[in-house]
DNA sequence: TAGTACCCTATCAATACGATAGGGTAAATG
DNA sequence: CATTTACCCTATCGTATTGATAGGGTACTA
């Protein structure tokens, strides 16, 4: 099930995909438009920033932007983010493996193997439809956004 | 996330599908192999028994077996029972939509049109996949990604 | 009719989810 | 510099779900 969370996350990321380029979005802007609680918001695109998805700029006229162009974000990206592994079953899971503890024999699980092809059917769409795509009508984005300053890149594990 | 409800009734009704014909397995022995909790266990095969993929017999010698032969069982059936809709979202659910509260334009909901296809994709795979075919594939070719689709059954809604 | 094994209701701890509160801090502007 | 703006961080909280357990009740069969 995708949680309400990585479904706000696509949502606020394919509305920073259709704004201008090179101006910043506001989370007040973004959390009345998408219908997003506004606090919510904030934890959501914090995370994205610190998994290097968009940036922010503080102070007056500041916000949030894309660190990359539309069509090389994915859904794939945006979910592992948010919502953790794809995988049906983490020991189906490509990116975060984690053996079942219950699991005696995993090569002959046959509950393993259906879900390895489940989450390969998943990742296979997810990991190759962008924002662009989403978005029909999107001004192609020639470059990629300079960094105003180093941020912090928060890794987790995926 | 596939429930541990959903994979210990996909394993319970394996085990079933390896008994030989005409012979019940009881709760306790099932629950003995697979690993279940055995008060876990007779909840799941309650739930299995009153959607009609398997039926009990009381009494000494009594115990769970299949309704339909393990061919005609698929994956996507036996979890929709323990898990609900395969659908990540429930506006791109086909056997049990419901509207987002929060999307005031379905039509043009990214999320929801790319989940549709995640949807299908599960279907695709899960309503194909029986427990036949799970079990056949024991013993050599480990984990490789290949199709285990071997029979088509024809559904009614998807 | 005794014993077996299913059947039902209730409960419970742990966890995740969705959301909210309140203040702190960096940066742009006059 | 001072002020405003808007991001940044920590903590909390109610609800729902999950996974599991307990204790009997009841139907069936040998």
């Amino acid at each position: 099930m995708l949680s309400r969370k990585a479904k706000y996350g696509i949502k606020a990321l394919s509305a920073l995909a259709r704004a201008p380029f090179g101006t910043p979005v506001q989370i007040s802007t973004l959390a009345a438009d998408e219908h997003i609680p506004h606090k919510f918001l904030e934890a959501i695109l914090l995370a994205l920033r610190n998994h290097g998805l968009v940036r922010s700029k503080k102070g007056k006229g500041g916000g949030y932007e894309l660190l990359k162009p539309a069509n090389q974000i994915t859904y794939g990206e945006i979910i592992r983010i948010l919502d953790g592994p794809l995988a049906p079953v983490p020991c189906a899971s490509v990116t975060a493996y984690v053996k079942c503890s219950d699991c005696p024999n995993e090569a002959a699980c046959s509950v393993r193997r259906v879900m390895k092809h489940v989450r390969d059917a998943m990742a296979g769409i997810l990991d190759h439809t962008t924002l662009a795509e989403a978005n029909v009508s999107l001004p192609a984005s020639p470059a990629v956004a300079e960094p105003l300053r180093t941020q912090r890149i928060r890794r987790k594990k995926t």
